[in-house]
RNA sequence: UCAGAUGGCUGGAUGGCCGCUUGGCUUCGUGGCUGCGUGCAAACGCAAAGUGCGGGGCUGGGAGGAAAGUCCGGGCUCCACGGAAACACGGUGACGGAUAACAUCCGCCGGGGGCAACCCUAGGGAUAGCGCCACAGAAAAUAUACCGCCGAUCCGCCGCUCUUUCGGGGGCGCGGAGGUGAGGUUGAAAUGGUGCGGUAAGAGCGCACCGCGGUCCUGGCAACAGGAACGGCACGGCAAGCCCCACCGGGAGCAAGACCAAAUAGGGAUGGCACGUAACCCGUUUCCGGGUAGCCGUCCGGGUAGGUCGCGUGAGGCGUCCGGCAACGGACGUCCCAGAGGAAUGGUCAUCCAUCCGUCGCAAGGCGGAAGACAAAACCCGGCUUAUAGGCUGUCUGACGCU
């Protein structure tokens, strides 16, 4: 399998879809994922989108949470994520203060468990 | 050297790996447009240049002094409006200047504070009018009443006393008429203050100084300052309670506004099919003719989602010179310097840099650890206000010491 490739998440419509679906929290983040509409969905791409809630601090920190989280999942998922799935990365309090190899763990954790919970929902076999 | 006052600048650095965004050049793929050729036509082929979309390569730019709060002033956009004025409402408020404009800035004046450098000041009008002045206090705006002081003058004669020519007269005391106005513990504020004279007691009643008032002179563009003689002193405070005066002001805001425009529903035009027996409408009625209502296609305009523009050459930055005490203005040269839209301008690691803590060392310093101010453009400018670790630096004042 090779890599995939990303589209951004940027409707509002997308991001409540994606609360809906399957969710995952660890302590430096929490994972949303569901199936890509059909209408939309391409095939080599994942799509994926990042909330910071005002809980994280001012839009100094919400800021800098959102770039932390974007450079984990620009890491980790291209070679791991699922074509035609929707990621929606949430940050915490504790994304910034969080050290970024335990950050790269948190999301490997939560993309695997989130993956197998996905699977008898989807019909999708594991590769 | 110490203490203090007041401006200006800055807002971590370097490198490795991995990324984002936006220009320029170049190249590849692809779509459409135009021209030429072949062809009856559909279509196919070729082509310089321009252009939409997608990808590669090279190269350049990419948060702030407050980007913040959204408190003022403008540009810009749309809406309203014949002009002007008045009224209402809102704002501003010593004077002179700067500016596109301002509640900003500069200079200056008045008042208050500080030994000083300097700091603070919403600083028009209280005889245009209304209103308010709590508590305390005798009294809070009108000059009195109350307590108090005096009782010189006049009256009474009640008491004591001196004198007597027995009519009375004098002195002291008492009461009254009356005089007096700031002495009365207050208060934010008390009807000018202090001193001397004066008086029965007192009082600007008189005088000196200070304060106050209008007049005149001098200086200043002006606010105002200084001086002179005069007036015996009237006019309490609050306008940030209403108000009066002077000046300024249409409203809403980039979610402004302009353009492109899917699906679905609906509207209009038009063509075809069906029905033309029934219903309704029109031509007076029957007949007859036309139309509406159904289905399908094409086109048109409005318009939602969505998209594009607005959106980066500007009251622009930097440098030199000139004018001005300054704010600022002028001339010349030079530069192009963020444009996102679930929102780019970064993530991570290492070293250095300052900061703090622990520890070792006489010391220079070594080792380990923590942590890196406030705060992120959202149409753009000029200000104000507020937040801000640390660092660099100019000028000035006072005290002490030395020469």
């Amino acid at each position: 399998m090779g890599k995939l490739l990303a589209d951004r998440l940027k409707k509002r419509a997308d991001f409540l879809r994606a609360q809906k679906g399957v969710r995952r929290s660890s302590a430096g983040l929490t994972l949303e994922i569901c199936a890509t509409p059909d209408t939309i969905g391409r095939d080599g791409h994942f799509r994926l989108g990042f909330t910071a809630s005002r809980k994280v601090g001012g839009a100094v920190e919400r800021n800098r949470a959102k770039r932390r989280l974007r450079a984990v999942a620009q890491a980790i998922l291209p070679l791991q994520a699922r074509e035609r799935t929707d990621y929606v990365l949430i940050a915490r309090p504790a994304t910034l203060t969080r050290p970024y190899a335990e950050l790269m763990k948190d999301l490997a954790s939560c993309l695997a468990a989130a993956h197998l919970k996905l699977t008898p929902l989807t019909g999708a076999g594991e590769p």
